[in-house]
DNA sequence: CCGAGGGTCCTTTTT
DNA sequence: GGACCCTCGG
């Protein structure tokens, strides 16, 4: 078998295991994606299976079609019969064709999270409920983890009336759903789960099928997500299970490391099969890694190893403010592109969204181009839900969602009032808001004859022409084009989207067998989009450590590692949190194929207010071997004090706006040997970080943010401070 | 029906 | 600082 060539023995051990369920241990970037498909080719080729009896089964769109790409160069063979898509899309997959069984219209709509946002709203607001108590995106969450744990309502254990309230909420929002034929992302997973777990002889046509079920990032994998796994399984598949305990980063959405360790018991895995060669990364990178990582204590245990040399060590640099650690990381971006490195080649990682901003400033100021991943995607965009909202409406005349985001967009003088007494009337008759609509006259009338006509004149469409009828009749790109003044520019733009959807229409059309307005629409809501075009621009990556999972380049700048920020403060609070943030600093280190820089700042505005932090442990954590530090480096790390750098290092003492206060705080810094943002060290709090000061020349008093005490303020007189 | 203005919140995200 | 949401006034 020519493809099993040129895989490491740990590698060929795991594509040619026999037919068992099997957990492949597999560390960043060592080649998991490359033993996944490879196993699929290697079972199809031999001849042990056909593609039919494939399931494999991943969380992301890019993903699934990554595999699929490299499996059929592999493979001269058709494989259509084989089942490769994510959980959601496998998902609807089944439902769709026994929607019967499911009790689903055929034509079910998919919520997005917006959507189902909006749905929990109109419901609370029709029930009454206080959204002050009760906020909608909180109720949301209820739902949604529930579902993902695999309970109904009723299935809630609700011991106080908050919990029992929000469980009637639930209710209620399930049986709106199922009034209004949509169903939600967890829905999709619950629902299926329950069609197979209800019906045996479909459950026992699918377990028969799926002889081999393959999964990526396992890790990442929710109790509901498992379960339903399990029961496809049955008794006798081979469930071959890929993922790295140390990459798990989305507890907080639910994923359970644990299920790796639950799957070695429930399906009596004999060994497990780690990867540990890396085949990105130079040494040092590897080891700084390795040597952060080790402080997680429950890990299932794994070593990362490359057969290429050391290379260089990991820069740290260490800037008196965020705007001059941007302006660092912009200029040496500028300068590797000067010398040859692709800016593409380049990413800018941070902890959260936030931080981006004065990044992006710096890096118009140095003239790099950049492109910044995350955000709004393209289905998510208003003007292309209003769109589609359109199209759902037609297709469903039950979907109340879009109904009441288009019956007065474009606006058609059909206001709040005479809304609230279409959605009264229909409660009162138990029919959807369109049917209501339809016993009306005047202007809602006009709106149900519009869309009417609309449905009658795009029936026998083919898709993109359909979207062009209905964008030109509904009145959209007229309101877009009549925007004038401050609007202008963004109206072109959204104008440049819809045209862009009769190109995503057409190049749908073009790419499946399945044509159909409900096909598109599960589309749209299934896989968002791009959030930005231009993907083969030579710029700049920015994106959260969070988003950068699987990629990597060739340097990496880790931004903000700064204890709260880098790990999040958020984390101490959460169980196992801490861990969880070293997970991340993890992944991001191991996205480095070259060079990694490491930074952060003394000061950094957040919230609108400069805030004073301490380096983070995380970077205390890598051995001081590894590093080298562009800035001098930290007193502390060297165990004598170092009066060069506070010096040399402050360039300029950090801004304190506070009219009033500000003269006399000023004097204090300058005569005194305490400053803002100094790192100190208290006998009985440790270490801190001074974040202000107060008082004169005797009696001054600082406030020092402690690591692990908390901040307090210390009078100098008696407290015993130490310069760090 | 719109937009201005005020209050509140602020970690990470895919489907 | 700024995104978002709600309210109130024209």
């Amino acid at each position: 078998m020519d493809f099993l060539s040129g895989l490491n023995p740990e590698q060929r051990a795991a594509v040619i295991l026999p037919e068992q369920s099997a957990l492949i241990l597999a560390g960043a970037g060592s080649g998991k994606t490359r033993v996944l498909t490879t196993r699929i080719a290697w079972l199809i080729s031999t001849g042990q299976v056909s593609p039919h009896g494939i399931l494999a089964v991943t969380f992301t769109n890019k993903a699934a079609r990554e595999m699929l790409l490299r499996l059929s160069a592999m493979l001269s063979i058709n494989i259509r019969g084989l089942w490769m898509g994510t959980f959601h899309g496998l998902c609807n997959r089944m439902l769709r064709a026994h929607h019967l069984e499911a009790m689903l219209p055929q034509t079910f709509q998919i919520l997005d999270s917006g959507d189902q946002l909006a749905s929990i709203k109109r419901l609370m607001k029709a029930l009454n409920v206080d959204d002050e108590k009760y906020p909608p995106r909180e109720v949301q969450n209820f739902i949604s983890k529930n579902k993902e744990q695999g309970l109904r309502a009723h299935e809630v254990e609700a011991f106080d009336p908050y919990t029992r309230r929000r469980v009637e909420i639930f209710a209620a929002y399930d049986e709106q759903c199922q009034r209004e034929g949509v169903v939600d992302f967890s829905e999709l997973l619950l629902r299926c789960y329950e069609l197979l777990t209800r019906n045996q002889s479909l459950r026992e046509h699918y377990q028969s099928r799926f002889r081999h079920i393959l999964v990526d990032e396992f890790q990442d994998t929710n109790r509901l997500q498992y379960q339903w796994l399990k029961l496809l399984a049955g008794q006798h598949n081979a469930l071959f299970a890929v993922g790295d305990d140390d990459q798990s980063i989305y507890a907080f959405r639910g994923a359970n490391v644990g299920n790796m360790q639950e799957l070695t018991r429930d399906f009596h895995v004999q060994n497990v099969i780690k990867l540990e060669q890396n085949y990105r990364s130079h040494g040092n990178i590897l080891d700084a890694a390795n040597a952060l990582i080790k402080n997680n204590l429950s890990r299932l245990g794994k070593n990362l190893w490359t057969s290429e040399n050391k290379g260089e060590p990991l820069r740290v640099y260490e800037a008196p403010t965020d705007a001059e650690e941007a302006r660092f990381i912009a200029e040496e971006a500028r300068q590797l592109n000067r010398e040859g490195i692709h800016l593409a080649e380049m990413a800018v990682l941070y902890r959260s969204n936030a931080q981006s901003r004065v990044i992006e400033h710096a890096l118009v100021s140095a003239g790099v181009a950049y492109r910044v991943y995350g955000g709004l995607r393209f289905f998510e965009r208003q003007e292309i839900k209003h769109a589609l909202a359109y199209l759902r409406l037609i297709q469903n005349s039950g979907d109340d969602n879009a109904l009441l985001r288009i019956i007065n967009f474009p606006t058609r003088g059909i206001g709040a009032r005479t809304i609230e007494q279409l959605q009264e009337a229909a409660r009162a008759q138990n029919i959807s808001l369109w049917q209501a609509a339809k016993q009306t006259s005047g202007k809602v009338a006009a709106f149900v004859t519009l869309i009417e006509m609309m449905t009658g004149a795009t029936r026998e469409l083919p898709l993109p022409e359909a979207i062009d009828h209905i964008l030109l009749h509904s009145g959209l790109l007229a309101h877009y084009q009549n925007e004038t003044g401050v609007k202008q520019r963004e109206a072109q733009e959204r104008l440049e989207n819809l045209n862009e959807l009769i190109n995503a229409a057409t190049l749908f059309v073009h790419e499946n067998e399945d044509d159909s307005l409900t096909s598109f629409l599960t589309h749209a809501a299934l896989e968002s989009g791009e959030s930005q075009a231009e993907a083969n621009a030579d710029a700049l990556h920015l994106m959260t450590v969070h988003s950068s999972k699987g990629l990597e380049f060739h340097t990496v700048f880790m931004g903000g590692l700064e204890e709260g920020l880098f790990p999040h403060q958020n984390s101490r609070m959460a169980d196992a949190g801490v861990d969880e943030e070293r997970r991340l600093m993890y992944v991001a280190i191991t996205r480095a194929r070259r060079r990694l820089y490491l930074s952060f700042a003394q000061s950094r505005m957040l919230h609108g207010q400069v805030n004073y932090s301490l380096m983070s442990s995380f970077l205390r954590e890598l051995p001081e071997k590894l590093l080298h530090w562009i800035t001098p480096r930290i007193a502390t790390r060297n165990n004598f004090s170092s009066p060069a750098y506070s010096t040399a290092f402050v360039p300029k003492p950090p801004p304190i706006n506070m009219s009033g206060l500000g003269a006399k705080k000023c004097v204090s810094v300058q005569n005194s040997p305490w400053h803002i943002s100094q790192e100190v060290h208290h006998a009985k709090f440790g270490e801190g970080v001074i974040i202000d000061i107060e008082g004169g020349d005797s009696d001054m008093r600082v406030q020092v943010k402690f690591r692990t005490a908390g901040t307090k303020w210390l009078a100098l007189e008696y407290a015993k401070l130490t310069p760090l």
